[in-house]
DNA sequence: CCTCTCAGTTTGTGATCACATCCTAAGTCA
DNA sequence: TGACTTAGGATGTGATCACAAACTGAGAGG
């Protein structure tokens, strides 16, 4: 495979799950030496991260993390409700039992990474849990668009969980799941939009 | 200005304003020799345009304006009508009168573009149109994200345009102008749904 | 007339280099 | 002590090159 794309891939799941921090600094050589390639491959990487909303570049062409405003941050947060609102609810009618299994079982996992106090964990499946159901919607323009935003909240979203300290796994997914077990659109709407602006909104303020 | 920047933008303008026709091919050498430039940029510039999703990669590398499916047309009408209604109906309270004699300017840019069955001149200022209000959101990255649905649309909507042979500017243009006048919100949320699935509802047929 | 083959050409990839700019930190002067 | 200056290093940019893979079209064989 190529290296660029390689490059990218793993630069690009680390700051989705929150590995890098807000505000911090990513060189052309420094990305080379780390995977083992020459500028060029990393250039394309970050330039490629950059387009996409995950990195963003100073005047003099330094890239580095987004440190995201509050304002930004609630744009963001409206997009996700905008944007996963839809997903769920074109899922819906295509969601079976296995898809519900599975999403308990994602849960599980969420639950005990909340125990574990691992942030980059819970993210991660976290994230695992919305995409699973997404998936079903079979709509991959809007899923891919629904990405790019949990690529630019990465870095403040693991911000955001180090300093909220949970000790419970996030009670919307339960509401998620009845509705799908239901087949209640207006309370699948109701609990996605609840569960995406939830964390979002306090970290704003 | 960077070499880079310059020829992203340059591709960007031609590729959403339907100056390219779906599946036209692009190659490093041929832009950069277009753009006096080397190939460095010029793959900088083509991949920058792919993240967007403006052009596609082919597995071997090759780079070319995509030519969608009806599926995907369908969904990124959807996404339009998702995006920009929830735009204008955040510029609504912020449309003062200034904005909309602009538009109204627009609105005769556009019929004028009719007339001459100028296609590039019709989507660019037809884009305009929506730009001009949308800008009044003060929402940068929802906006964003409606511009990049628009570019995966350009090569697309020429082509819609070329089969559709308009002889009247859009109806839809006027209902939002009333609606803005009036701060009808509801009838701008249906007028705007309207004015973007109309067209591309009857391409995918 | 059609299909397959293969050599020539085109194309993307990644490495390297020279250069201009930016940043940093030590040093200097008031 | 504090602000300014400056030299050295770090960094992004763009050009060029070698190479491998993909594509193209002409020609051979059926």
């Amino acid at each position: 495979m190529a290296a660029h794309d390689r490059t990218y891939r793993q630069l690009r799941t680390r700051i989705m799950h929150g590995e890098l921090r807000p505000g911090e600094a990513l060189t052309l050589r420094g990305i080379g030496k780390e995977f083992g390639v020459s500028m060029t491959p990393a250039r394309e990487a970050l330039r490629r991260l950059v387009a996409e909303g995950a990195l963003t570049l100073s005047a003099s062409g330094r890239v580095a993390t987004p440190e995201l405003s509050n304002d930004r941050i609630e744009e963001l947060a409206a997009l996700r409700a905008l944007l996963e609102v839809e997903l769920a609810s074109r899922a819906l009618p295509r969601a079976h039992m296995a898809l519900i299994d599975r999403l308990e079982s994602i849960h599980a996992n969420i639950s005990m990474n909340v125990k574990k106090h691992d942030a980059v964990g819970y993210i991660r499946t976290n994230l695992e849990f919305h995409r699973t159901l997404y998936l079903r919607a079979q709509a991959p323009a809007m899923l891919a668009m629904t990405e790019t935003v949990w690529l630019q909240l990465g870095p403040t979203m693991r911000a955001l969980y180090g300093r909220l300290n949970r000790t419970e796994p996030p009670i919307h997914h339960r509401h998620i799941i009845a509705a799908l077990k239901a087949g209640d659109e207006p309370g699948l709407r109701l609990a996605v939009r609840s569960d995406v602006t939830h964390g979002l909104r306090l970290l704003a303020s």
